[in-house]
DNA sequence: TCTGGGGTCCTAGGACCC
DNA sequence: TCTGGGGTCCTAGGACCC
């Protein structure tokens, strides 16, 4: 028998996670907000139940939170993605291969039994999760990633699957794909349900059922994978081990706008040394680099600039990609705009491992080594005693720009200072 | 007043080569 | 007056994802 493909997520992720630490948030009406506050990305089931939407910015909708008692958190990340390693450790120890797909979704192999039914796994599976992370999880499986992605969406749909559904194994398998609006298939986007629905094509059974010359002219192999996908023939496959990055991007909407090179700089530095650290950290170094800004693009006088500039030596020093960041910087910055957001992108990673040697070394090699080292010890310390302790370059002007996070949660499982207490009476 | 952040993959078209 | 053809590599941008 054939390996089934399992897919696994977190039911309500974010939500979850805040009511495992703060267990009176159970059972109450709670919405997480993105990064600055800015809209809502996660509910709890009772939030979503009264029909409190998915991507409202959140000023719209505070008055109403109040009045009906809504629990609101600041999105905090460093929370999710601890509960989300224990996830994935879990979940890795029950699966023959694992993919780890996103902070809150896992794609698995799992050898059919004799019978064909997971079921069985299944439950114990999510019941595992549940006493060991405290976290609700739906399961999905089919033949293909696109087919076990339905599966789990028809799992959290109908109540009595109890969070598990298997499309593998129903005799009526086109009347599911029929209730499965296309825009829902995964792989399927604005552009392309829009198209589909033009051709005449609504559902996931009549995408599977589309010509493939039809798919391909328009969409190419991208189209025609997701149509045999539907059809159980396994097109994307599981990828074990995460491939390197590619690229690292760092940006953030500002808390207030901001009109002046001194604040923008200091912004940009931060986030060149996120990026950096994150950087020696994957052991890799980069070869170009993009700075952009841009203003609201609310406003008819919309503004956005970036520009790009490859490097000689790879690199993953704090020191020269901050020297090169703040110079693009300069170069883009126009006055009189109000900035609302900035960022960095560092592009063409390779392999530290490979580093080229310099033909002819501007530095020596004890020097390079001391670099090397000096950029390790200050990840090790940020690490160890909270982020950016340590940085380079000196700024002592406030940063009001920094983005806002009033709801955040106080109980923390990744700082001991803010361990819970327990007392034994 | 206030609208997130970080990725991947694919493709078309330009640059360049013989 | 006539003005090749075919290939590779790279990049920017679109589309999509969570």
């Amino acid at each position: 028998m054939r390996k089934a493909i399992v897919h696994i997520d977190g039911n309500n992720f974010y939500a979850s996670c805040e009511q495992m630490i703060d267990p009176s948030l159970i059972g109450k009406r709670l919405v997480i907000l993105s990064n600055n506050d800015g809209c809502i990305i996660a509910r709890s089931a009772e939030a979503r139940k009264i029909g409190i939407p998915m991507g409202i910015p959140y000023f719209k909708l505070k008055n109403k939170l109040n009045q009906l008692n809504i629990k609101v958190r600041s999105s905090n990340y460093a929370l999710y993605g601890d509960i989300s390693n224990r996830l994935m450790q879990l979940l890795k120890r029950n699966c023959e291969e694992l993919e780890i797909y996103s902070i809150d979704e896992a794609f698995g192999t799992i050898k059919r039994p004799k019978d064909k039914y997971l079921y069985q796994w299944g439950k114990d599976l999510r019941s595992l999760v549940y006493q060991n992370i405290g976290i609700a999880i739906s399961i999905g499986i089919g033949e293909t990633k696109i087919l076990s992605k339905i599966s789990n969406h028809i799992a959290k749909k109908i109540e009595t699957n109890s969070g598990i559904f298997d499309i593998g194994v129903v005799d009526n398998k086109d009347n599911y794909l029929n209730q499965i609006k296309v825009d829902k298939v995964w792989g399927v986007g604005r552009k392309m349900s829009t198209w589909l629905k033009k051709s005449g094509v609504t559902n996931a059974r009549e995408l599977r059922d589309i010509s493939s010359k039809q798919i391909k002219e328009k969409y190419g192999i991208v189209g025609l994978r997701i149509k045999n996908e539907l059809k159980g023939n396994l097109c994307i496959p599981i990828k074990e081990t995460s491939s390197d990055r590619k690229e690292i991007c760092v940006s953030r909407s500002f808390g207030y706008p901001i009109d002046n090179l001194q604040e923008l700089n200091q912004a940009i530095g931060k986030y060149i040394l996120i990026a950096s650290s994150k950087l020696r950290e994957n052991k890799q170094l980069t070869s170009a680099i993009t700075v952009f800004i841009a203003t609201s693009n609310h406003t008819k006088d919309y503004f956005k600039s970036e520009l790009t500039e490859k490097l000689n030596i790879p690199t993953s020093d704090s020191r020269v990609l901050l020297k090169e960041s703040l110079t693009l910087t300069k170069k883009i910055f126009r006055p009189y705009r109000n900035l609302v957001k900035a960022g960095i992108i560092l592009h063409k990673l390779q392999s530290s491992q490979y580093k080229q040697n310099i033909i002819f070394p501007k530095q020596n090699i004890q020097e390079e080594l001391n670099i090397e080292r000096l950029n390790n010890l200050i990840d090790n310390i940020n690490q160890r005693n909270g982020k950016n302790i340590l940085g380079w370059g000196s700024s002592t002007i406030e940063e009001s720009w920094k983005p806002r996070r009033e709801k955040l949660s106080y109980l923390k499982i990744t700082d001991i200072e803010y361990l819970p207490t327990v007392s034994a009476n």
